[in-house]
DNA sequence: TATGAATGAGCTTTCATTCAT
DNA sequence: AATGAATGAAAGCTCATTCAT
């Protein structure tokens, strides 16, 4: 017969490969939601069809998990920065495109924000121990690089940038709405990411790093 | 005799309120590199002349101490922007100015940062339950109001932008240099905050901050 | 000047033996609800208008405390059975008159046969510390043999009893009406104490041990 | 090979249930020597083949381990007043075996009669939050009632009796003969548990219930 | 006589992890 | 390859009590 008889049998996995990646998702969730420490294996397992006992059996312990954790966020970023593709567009365009694509970007992953804030928390201990993070390339500032080249050839930015630096303005406006909306609606009572605004901080991202390059 | 005879002796205290700053001041510490969650009492004890019990007899618990490490660094902060003094710069100069003393500020207060970060790691939920931090005001934004009122007038200032607004512009900038130095000198191989280039990260703080505002 | 200038000043007493009385009144009342482990020095100091500072002033320890608590309230127990007379009534209902007063005075003293049940799960260890409580003499045992010596006299009753047991009949009654009125509503699901049926136990009371003696 | 090696191993339980009866047995032990507040489970532990890890693993915390401590405890006093059989014997008889039976029950599970104080001390707040206490039936009063039911027919007992109110009783002199003991011993220097009265006491609780049925 | 400040010892509970198959 | 059972170590917190004047 085919029909598990334990309750064990029926939470049998046959599929190792979408147990890790259920796995990776719940604990992105548990870590993004209460940090390194605050995060509990526990728990994680609780929101899992495994158990704790898997979670160390495939990640051998929490700062491991925690890795692959960090290791998958940033690889999807890195993906989607690989698909940018702003070539076609003028400098000008071009970058303030980048940073409203960034921008969205950020809203949208916001528990990646939230892990970025806690791996800053714990110095980049993490992405130090970990080889596949230590490689990864940048697509992202790429992009910008090419997109100042343009700019300054066609005399579109006055200004004479670091593409790692622009990179670094652009991060900073989307990132920081994102990461400390908690503190900022704490203390100015307003909601950063509310979507009656959205529209016109996306366009001062743009502007930004547009008025920026400009003058 | 008045030489002190057991250890206990010896670590008495007779001020009770340099007992509490010594506290705070090691649970400022403790907190910033380890978060909420990762800060341990026994530790901050351990730093402290105190004991463990006397944290507990000044604070009640852990999250009492950490509310009100919260607010006193909140406090020393409003305490700064409460000395700011740009009015008699021309707008352009001043608001450069503020930016600057902002980065500088920022810069020297990093523990300050790591903790804002952590608070929004847990949805400022403890500024929240804080009645101190409720009614904070924030200096800093009636100055750049302040600031823009003048320019806005002479004209230096060619965008309408409001002050909450140029403060997160300002701030963004200046705590991502200090919240994200470490994953982005895991990641870039820069460190942000290498005293070689902070001379050109500060003059990037103002002119992001006058182009922004000039344009 | 008369006029408190603080808050300590305002609290300080004058009468140290009323303020003895509020501590043992306050204790009296936190042992009963909570038990001798249960209850909190802190707790009811907090109930007073003096501080736990005091209560070791005037009591030394939790234990003498709990022991003064415990012989104040014999006491007012043993005051209680000196005042009954029931002398002038015939025998049967000098006997049920008896075992009503009973009936009546444990259920309007249920702070009483509370700490009696403490002091059982105690093995009665600090009534064997108490000078005051090992000299205490039990009226009613006294008034008992009188009605007992008169009745079997007349030969109202039939049965030979000992004083201390006849006492002991009407004790246990009274007693578990009120100490075990909690396990028996939570599992009977009656509440022994409802006023709709005290008349029909205290009858009950009077019936036990008139039935008993009369045949 | 299979000899244990450390302490560790040879604490190793292969049998779950049997550690869960061992801590059971133990706690019951403690609970009703100290009360829910005075016993500790670091005691409960110690005096266990186990660990207070284990304590935890099992039972989650000390409310659940003595909530459960009762329930096995009521489920023995229910299991044996299930095994009662007295309907072979006549009304009277069978009454006055009833008492008889609770008695010794009661004198040999003088801990139960312990749990029971303490329980209400905490106002049967536990029985309340347990699922299986709030199911409970009582097999002796359904006895009781039988009894009843006879001896009204018989004419053997001239007073109606509620059923319950005859448990309340029987249940009152036999409880408060091992509960009140210890206050009992130490004010009238008479030990109610002596072997030396144990049989005019058993008798006595007989004559209680039969000479108020009966009159 | 009275008291504000301080505290050692020990409590319950939690956590990531390993045992043993 | 997979897992149910077990656990050492330490965490946060509480309690009755003493210090020091």
């Amino acid at each position: 017969m085919t029909v598990p008889a334990t309750a064990a049998e029926s939470r049998r996995q046959r599929d190792p490969e979408r147990t890790r990646q259920e796995i990776l998702d719940v604990a992105l969730a548990e870590f993004a939601r209460n940090g390194y420490s605050g995060a509990r294996v526990d728990e994680i397992a609780a929101k899992t069809r495994t158990t704790k006992r898997m979670i160390y059996y495939y990640f051998t312990n929490k700062e491991q998990l925690y890795i692959e954790v960090l290791e998958r966020a940033y690889s999807t970023v890195r993906e989607a920065e690989r698909r940018l593709d702003v070539d076609h567009l003028e400098p000008l365009l071009a970058i303030r495109t980048l940073a409203e694509l960034t921008f969205d970007h950020h809203e949208s992953h916001q528990d990646f924000i939230r892990l970025v804030a806690i791996e800053n928390i714990h110095r980049a201990e993490h992405i130090a121990k970990s080889a596949a993070l230590a490689q990864l390339n940048t697509p992202a500032v790429s992009v910008i690089a090419s997109i100042l080249e343009r700019g300054h050839a066609t005399g579109a930015f006055r200004r004479r940038a670091e593409p790692i630096d622009v990179h670094m303005i652009i991060s900073a406006f989307c990132v920081f709405r994102v990461a400390n909306q908690h503190t900022f609606g704490a203390i100015f009572g307003v909601d950063l990411l509310d979507s009656s605004t959205r529209e016109r901080y996306r366009q001062m991202a743009g502007d930004l790093v547009v008025s920026y390059l400009s003058s």
